[in-house]
DNA sequence: CACAGAAGTCAACCTGGTTGACCAACTTGA
DNA sequence: TCAAGTTGGTCAACCAGGTTGACTTCTGTG
C-alpha cells in the first residue's frame, strides 16, 4: 500500500509490530518455561491485578460476550493464573483474581516488554522511543475521552 | 500494565492503535456502501494489485494454510473483489487478480487511511506523524532483513 | 412489592482456522 | 531420460474461540 506520498500506512506498521512484539513476547515467555500462554491472558492479568474484576467487566473491555470471556476466564483458572471469588458487593456476581503463579507470569510479561523496548530504543535515537509513546498516548487518550482503554488486544 | 518507569508498553499502544484504526477504516467503508469487508481482504488486495499473487504466496504472506488462503480468496471472489485465472508459467496454479470491483475497493481504502493519518496529524506536532512512520519502519526494516513483510494483520 | 434488568452458567451453533488426503504438474539429480 | 521428491490447489473432517439463546438468581427502582 503506497497511500499519497506519505509512505506505509501506521495501520499497516501498526500491525506489524504489534505483532512482532507480541511474537518476540511469547518466544521470550516460553523460553523462561511460560508455555500455552494466549495472547489474551496477559490483558486481562493486567486488568484483574489489583483487586480483581468482574467477568462482565472483562467482556465489556475485550470486546466479547460475557460468555467467551467466562470461557477465557475458566482457561486461565485451569492453568493456575485465575481464581474466582465471591464478590462481596453482589450476591450475584464473582470476581476473578490473580493466583501467585498469574502474578508471577505478569511480572514476567512485564519484563520481557521492557527488553523488547529497550531493543527498540537501542536502533532508534535518543529519546524516540519516549516521543513515541507520548505521541501514541496523547492520540488513543484523545480518542477515548482523556483515558486509555484498559485493555484491548486485536 | 505499568512497566518500571517507562509508562504504557508500546505493545498495547500498538494494539490499541491498530484496532482503533482498523475501525475506523471499516466504519468508514461502510458509509461509503462498502459492508462485509473483512480486514485481510485490504492486505490480500494490496499484495494481488499488481498483476495478481498465488493462493500460495497469499498463505505465506499471512502466515495461514494454504487451505485457509483459499477459503479466504473464495469468499472474495463470491464477494466481487478477486478472480482467479490460470498462472501462465504453471499448470498446477492459479494467479488471483482484482476486479474492478476490488480496485475500486482498495482505493477507498488508501483514500480513508490518508483520511485518519490527517487526523492523527491534527492532534500531534508538525511532522510527528512523519517521525513516527519512519521510526517504525527503521525498527520493523531492521527485524526483517532491511524489508517491511508485505502482508501481516494480527 | 412488582418488575425490569443484570451476573453468571449451560447449551447449541458458527466461522475461520487447522490437519490429512489426494491428484496433477513441476523440479531435480542420477 | 526418468524416477522420485516436491509443489499448487482442492476436498473433507475437525477444532478453538467466538456467537446467540435460554435460564436462574439477585439487584435496583418506581
Amino acid at each position: 500500500m503506497t497511500v499519497s506520498s506519505n509512505g506505509v500506512p501506521l495501520a499497516r506498521l501498526f500491525a506489524i509490530a504489534y505483532r512482532m512484539m507480541i511474537a518476540g513476547l511469547h518466544e521470550r515467555l516460553a523460553e523462561r518455561g511460560w508455555t500455552g500462554v494466549r495472547v489474551s491472558y496477559g490483558f486481562v492479568l493486567l486488568a484483574a491485578r489489583d483487586g480483581g474484576i468482574r467477568g462482565t467487566d472483562i467482556a465489556a473491555l475485550l470486546g466479547v460476550s460475557k460468555q467467551a470471556a467466562s470461557k477465557l476466564v475458566d482457561g486461565m483458572r485451569d492453568a493456575g493464573y485465575l481464581a474466582r471469588e465471591p464478590d462481596p458487593d453482589d450476591e450475584r456476581a464473582k470476581r476473578v483474581v490473580l493466583t501467585d503463579r498469574g502474578h508471577a507470569l505478569l511480572t514476567a510479561v512485564e519484563q520481557i516488554y521492557a527488553e523488547l523496548e529497550s531493543d527498540w530504543a537501542a536502533l532508534l535515537d535518543e529519546g524516540a522511543v519516549e516521543a513515541m509513546r507520548a505521541d501514541l498516548t496523547n492520540v488513543l487518550e484523545h480518542a477515548h475521552d482523556g483515558r486509555l482503554p484498559t485493555i484491548t488486544p486485536p
